[in-house]
DNA sequence: CTTGACTTTCCAACGATGGGAAGGTTCAGC
DNA sequence: GCTGAACCTTCCCATCGTTGGAAAGTCAAG
C-alpha cells in the first residue's frame, strides 16, 4: 500500500501521515526500492486509532501515550482512564469558558436593537462604557480570559 | 507613555501592541526622537477595546471591523450586530461540537473500570474494536469532526 | 561613566493542517 | 520504447495568536 491508499482507508491525509512519522508518532515507514513508503494493515490500525484520538480532541502528545498503552498489552486501564478523565477536565473546563463568553455576547446582542440607530450595547460595552454588561467585563476583562484550545481546527 | 506603561494600563502585553501595529490593526504609534514608541489615553483606549474583544472571542479580523465601526459615529448599529451575531453563532457551534465530544468521552470513562486490569473500553473503542461507543465513532469517526476554534490558547 | 531597566528590530517557536513547487517513479496506452 | 497522467518524494511557507529570545540602542539614577 502506498501513501495515498493508506491515507484513503485510514482517513488520515498523506500530508498528515508523513507529519505524524516525522514527529515520532509512528513509526517510520518501509520505503520500497523507490523511497515510496508502504503501509500494512498494521500500520492502517494504527492510523485510524490516532484518527479517533484526534476526533476526540487528544493531543498529539496524549496520543503518543495512548498508542504506547495501546501496544502495550500489560498496561492497566488506570492509566488510560487518568489519561482520558484529564482530558475530559480539559474539555468541560473549555465548554465553560466558552459558555460565559456566549452567554454574555448573547445578552449585548439581545439588547442591540441592530438598527439604523447609532447607539450599541456591544460596541459600548467592548469600549468599556457601558455598566450593563459589567459582569461580562468582570469575568473576562481583566483577567486571563483566553480559552485554552487543545482542538485541532476546522475549516 | 511609553510601550510598556501602555501595556500596563491596557492590559495588553508590550509584545501584543507591536503585533497589533504591525498587522495594521492600531495605526503606527508616535516616535519620540530614539525611536521610542510613544501612547496616549486614545491609544490606551483602542488597546482596551481590543483586548476585551479578544477576550470575547471575536479574530481580529473581526477586530479590526469592529474597530472600525466603534470610530464610525455614523455606524448604523444593525452592522455590529450582525457581526456579534456571527461571531455568536461560531461560538455556539464550536460548544455544541465539544459537548458532543465530552458527552462521548465521559461515557467512556465511566464504562472503564479503570483499575489494574488489562481491558479498557476508551482503548477499544479508539482502535475500532468496540460497539458500545458506536454512536461516538458515527458521530466523530468518519467525517471531519474537527473544532474551529477562533479563541486564543490559554498557557 | 556605569549599571540596570527600559526600548528597538528580527527571528523562531507552538499545534495541526494545508498549499504548492521541483523533481523522481510507476503504469497504462500507443 | 516513448509519452503522459497520476502518483510519490522532500522542502518551504501559511495559517492563528502569542510568547520567547538575541543583539543592539536609549534613558535615568547613582
Amino acid at each position: 500500500m502506498n501513501i495515498g491508499q493508506a491515507a484513503q482507508a485510514s482517513g488520515v491525509s498523506a500530508k498528515m501521515i508523513r507529519h505524524y512519522e516525522a514527529m515520532g508518532l509512528i513509526p517510520q515507514a518501509a520505503r520500497a526500492y523507490s523511497g515510496y513508503r508502504h503501509f500494512l494493515e498494521r500500520d492502517i490500525h494504527n492510523l485510524r486509532f490516532i484518527r479517533r484520538a484526534r476526533a476526540a480532541g487528544f493531543s498529539t502528545a496524549q496520543i503518543k501515550k495512548l498508542l504506547s498503552l495501546w501496544q502495550d498489552r500489560q498496561r492497566p486501564a488506570r492509566e488510560v482512564k487518568q489519561l482520558a478523565t484529564e482530558h475530559l477536565t480539559d474539555l468541560k473546563a473549555r465548554i465553560s469558558e466558552l459558555e460565559l463568553i456566549a452567554q454574555a455576547l448573547s445578552q449585548l446582542v439581545e439588547q442591540c436593537h441592530g438598527d439604523e440607530r447609532q447607539d450599541c450595547p456591544i460596541l459600548d460595552t467592548l469600549a468599556g462604557q457601558d455598566d450593563r454588561a459589567k459582569k461580562f467585563l468582570e469575568l473576562h476583562g481583566t483577567s486571563h480570559p483566553r480559552i485554552r484550545s487543545k482542538l485541532p481546527m476546522k475549516k
